[in-house]
DNA sequence: ATTATTATTGCAACAGCATTGCAATAAGAG
DNA sequence: CTCTTATTGCAATGCTGTTGCAATAATAAT
């Protein structure tokens, strides 16, 4: 965390409260987390800054790579790109779940020499069923 | 073809102009399509409805399953669903090609059996560079 | 510590996209 | 041909994200 930091001075931020915040709260997660989300939560820490702010902050520490961006369903969700990992979407309790790329490594493999096509681990999101909603809902 | 107007009328839709031309110009193609392509083909047609039409027929005809909506980076595409598949998305050229959706029968096993989490074909869709960009692009 | 520089903020205005209510129109049943 | 009502166009509205600008605050320089 205290990386992140240096990093945001090295490419000329400043360390202001509700970017501290931000980060910290995006850091300190392993779900991913909406804007709406993030909100919430600087809510929760009596920061309730100016929309624009939100949007120029998440596209600051987007663009040079602090967090990472990742849409399910047309909701932008923001991460820390820890590892390479694709997300598991529950249709029943719209729950997200990180996953492990391994899972994907002999698909890519046959589309590559299939479909002469290369696979990058980008968006890797896969929907179904876990567990619990697997017994509600009907599959 | 005639089976998708028949379905139509059982469940109560009338058969315009507009709605004909928007199945046959979805169904008659094997590529997906975003609105903005379905608005160019029907002006290459003669047709011209206006824009909450638009959005009202693509509505009535995703609710009755008619056709199948598909999101990638944000666009909405339409298409027919024909057989289970996915798609491979090209971050070069940004062309979108169908891919069986085989290739992910062992992934869909592994993951079922490690994570507890049943997938299922929904958005499918696989980023990468085909075989053209491959080469321009540094991978 | 004080001052100067400039990144950051809030505000208000704006733009783009999708939705809705309503009256007019037209498809299809009888 | 008439009647019912699905469908349409239009205008107004809402929602989401963006932008210009002046005020503010973080950091560097003194």
């Amino acid at each position: 965390m205290d990386s992140i930091e240096d990093a945001i001075r090295i490419v000329g931020g400043r360390m202001t409260k509700t970017r501290k915040a931000i980060v910290e709260i995006i850091a300190g997660t392993d779900c991913l987390l909406s804007r709406a989300d993030l909100v919430r939560s600087l809510s929760r820490r009596g920061l309730r800054p100016n929309r624009s702010t939100i949007y120029r902050e998440l596209r600051f520490l987007t663009k040079h790579r602090f967090v990472g961006e990742c849409v399910i369903d047309g909701v932008v969700y923001y991460e820390v790109q820890r590892d390479s990992h694709g997300h598991l979407v529950c249709m029943g309790c719209r729950g997200i779940r990180r996953m492990p790329a391994k899972y994907f490594e002999d698909a890519k493999r046959k589309i590559h020499h299939d479909e002469k096509f290369h696979v990058t681990d980008r968006s890797l999101n896969v929907y179904g069923y876990c567990n619990k909603c697997k017994e509600t809902e009907c599959v």
